[in-house]
DNA sequence: ACCTGAACACCGTTCAAGT
DNA sequence: ACCTGAACACCGTTCAAGT
């Protein structure tokens, strides 16, 4: 027995830094400064630390952001869903993509990497269920999700980014000056409405079209009401 | 009159390197090694030469990917599109969608950038002219346009990520086989599934599903046949 | 056990100088 | 005009050492 207590000894220097401080600390640069400020050396500055200290708690940064990832889908509230299908999808899938909006810094991660929420779950959950109950086979549900999805986040993707350019003159604008109008004749009638119509949130009318369109084979051809 | 010639001098030390041997390297690049490891200094490397000399010929990396982008649109073949507004439509997105499947790593460029190819416009313009000659107003075809975009956008960017993935042990793996069936029964009933569903493309009948839905309303209420 | 410092192998870009 | 070299202000992470 190399020690007289029961309980494992904490031996060796007390700890200075935890976890949930760096996390805390992660959270603040990313709403302070935007997710590409967030660096391991700018984190260490900022709970006073050597960047490697960093690394006793955390196994890297990717399991930093996972763990930002976790702390917000804990805050996105659970919305009511009604029992109807299409608006059973329409309210999970509104409830997530409000709640991401507010952090469009997490859709570009969550887009790419194989990251996933356990605490989210419920959004793929509900979309699937509905879509079964609405009469789809297993498979054709999931693909239903995924098609709900790949728009959510394309949505969020694009128009997040359209949303930081605002003010500065772009590429896109100046394209759109020079159209054109014999070999782009729809554009070039709404060059001048092109860029605000950019900006305008159509996210709800959208998602409804395609959820209409993807339980329409199982609805007896009755479109929606 | 400082010089004898009428045409302008081109004094000063001859050009080694030019603006299209840069491009072309810098292909190369991204082609053999991933646009992740598109670097100024490796195009620098590449092409025998400083990395400074580079922005002699290219404004900064941005203007280096959209000479890319340029390129790489005049290479995606422009499709017959028939007159059916449904079937215009489908038809100029999915060579859109399959053009950019080859060069993945160009569609988070497009996506998040102001970025745009004028050699690309007739996509736009061929949804844009179908939604209109399908009965929807001008705001009502840009709008369907953009919920075409956002989901070619999504689908994308999620499944050529979740390609890239096939093989390695991920973190999505290890969620979906801890699921609690009494909180997300469906998903559990489809854990084993699940991953390999992830990678099917369903593009198409996705695409058909959401352009119905968005042209539906017009279309006299009778879906699609 | 916990933290530090120096180092490695990188980035994009500016600036002053050389040919 | 075209190119180079050194430098600035950064990255994430490894490794050996200190307490």
């Amino acid at each position: 027995m190399p020690t007289a207590s029961d309980k494992p000894v904490r031996s060796g220097r007390p700890p200075r830094l935890s976890r949930a401080e760096i996390i805390a600390a992660a959270k603040r640069i990313v709403e302070r400064d935007g997710v590409e400020k967030l660096t391991m050396r700018l984190l260490a500055r900022e709970v006073g630390s050597a960047p490697m200290a960093l690394y006793h708690h955390v196994r890297d940064k990717r399991e930093l952001l996972l763990a930002l990832l976790d702390d917000l889908a804990e805050r996105v509230p659970r919305p009511e869903l009604p029992d109807d299908p299409v608006e059973r999808i329409i309210a999970a899938t509104v409830a997530i993509h409000d709640g991401l909006l507010e952090f469009p810094w997490m859709v570009r991660i969550l887009a790419e990497g194989d990251l996933l929420s356990p605490k989210a779950l419920w959004f793929p959950e509900a979309v699937i269920d509905a879509g079964i109950r609405a009469g789809l086979s297993e498979g054709e549900a999931v693909h239903a999700y995924r098609s709900v999805w790949y728009f959510t986040v394309g949505e969020l993707i694009v128009r997040t980014a359209a949303r930081e350019r605002v003010g500065v003159p772009t590429y896109q604008a100046e394209v759109f000056q020079e159209l054109d109008p014999r070999r782009t004749p729809r554009l070039a009638a709404i060059s001048d409405r092109w860029l605000s119509w950019q900006l305008a949130d159509t996210f709800r009318p959208g998602l409804r079209a395609i959820v209409d369109g993807l339980l329409r084979a199982v609805r007896g051809g009755g479109c929606s009401d």
